[in-house]
DNA sequence: TTAAAAATATGATATTTGTCATGTATTAGT
DNA sequence: ACTAATACATGACAAATATCATATTTTTAA
């Protein structure tokens, strides 16, 4: 398991704020971890006593709406911490994290960090602006979510996905996820979100094979109303 | 106008992590601001230089969708801070405040409060859990907004603004607010806001006077689905 | 490899929500 | 108190989305 000291993945977020000693100090109490695809990492109601670092893999952070059906709030990937506002606020958390592909995670107990957080400003700083931004970005989900319509928020999610997370040698979206995810990300039915990615395909603006999903038409499907 | 180290506003948010010689600093460099109601606090876009600290009064916060209609992502009322998101990251704010009715308010420039929060680690504890507890509340309005009907997203705003604002002596809502950001704050067209206010009004939920209402069965309400 | 399970696809139909039109009631400013 | 201006109300219809049923394809696991 490597140090975080050198560890690259921490340059994306605000672990990198903290001193050569203090990564030192983390390194040596964190626990790697390993999760297969589709293994919980944690659910909406568990005590969370530290954060998880993202070495590799990608995850979805959902939540249980009253009908019962999961809604994801956020996909997390390379060099993103889960749990950073159970350390804050001592409450359970009010999310569950499930692996989207195979993972690889550092677990750093929440004792250590606290610690940090008391008295290194430079990390306190980045981690209250690392929530602003997750602040700025829940305000956009909330609007996209309230004023657009279903076709839009999935040609917006493919975007994203394209854009964030890059593509394989094929051009094929790097992140594979199901079409019942893709509902769950749109709040949507699933059937719904089958029939749309099957109109885009129909329309040239996708395509697909099996669950993997090519961009064809970037221009087009940024212009869907 | 009074002064911050004896305003009992404060007692609702993170300003009351200060000590005391640091709030007689904030006091007598902040600046005392009235506005009425339906005017302009701050636009989307602006340059932030402080944060106002609502000491009376309600505003609404929105964003501009690409549709062109505002969507309300918050209300703000007594206690409430407006603007530490762009305390902490020096972009523009993402976000409109226009007051709901008349206002009263206090603006403390930006470079003032940035002391504190380098070296008060309480208050920047505080800070911190206030932005966790948005980020949470964030949570629950997308999955809101995703998975809940429209009707019931207005149920759930009637009974939200009567726990959170109350009544006056004839049990009508204190918060008076239009047809229209009432169908800005559900994310639906006025028209439909205006036609499930009426049906509730028809099924004897509430009872509405102009655009005063006053909840009649809390219990229904609760359960519409 | 192959059968079972899970995921995708699609039709038919119901329900919800949006849009446009138009009339009535309230509110705000003189 | 009066009259614009604004907000509210409601009908008629269109569009978007959900639901249920069922077939087909893909994936999983023995």
């Amino acid at each position: 398991m490597s140090k975080c000291e050198s560890c690259i993945v921490k340059e994306f977020n605000s672990l990198k704020s903290l001193t050569r000693d203090e990564l030192m100090r983390v390194s040596a109490c964190k626990t790697g971890k390993v999760y297969k695809k589709g293994q919980i990492i944690f659910e909406e109601g568990d005590t969370l006593n530290g954060v998880y670092c993202v070495k590799d893999g990608v995850c979805k952070l959902t939540k249980l709406s009253e009908n019962g059906k999961d809604q994801v709030v956020k996909l997390v990937v390379k060099g993103g911490l889960l749990g950073k506002r159970s350390l804050v606020s001592n409450q359970v958390t009010n999310l569950s994290a499930v692996a989207l592909n195979d993972m690889e995670m550092c677990f750093i107990p929440k004792s250590e960090i606290m610690k940090d957080l008391s008295r290194n400003a430079d990390f306190t700083m980045d981690v209250l602006k690392k929530m602003a931004d997750d602040l700025k970005d829940s305000d956009n989900s909330l609007v996209n979510m309230a004023q657009k319509s279903v076709k839009r928020r999935m040609a917006e999610i493919l975007i994203y996905i394209h854009d964030s997370f890059g593509v394989d040698e094929t051009g094929y979206l790097n992140i594979i996820i199901s079409r019942e995810d893709y509902a769950s990300i749109v709040g949507t039915a699933t059937e719904s979100a089958i029939r749309i990615l099957s109109q885009f395909k129909k329309e040239g603006l996708i395509l697909t094979s099996g669950k993997r999903i090519k961009i064809e038409d970037h221009r087009s499907l940024k212009l869907i109303e």
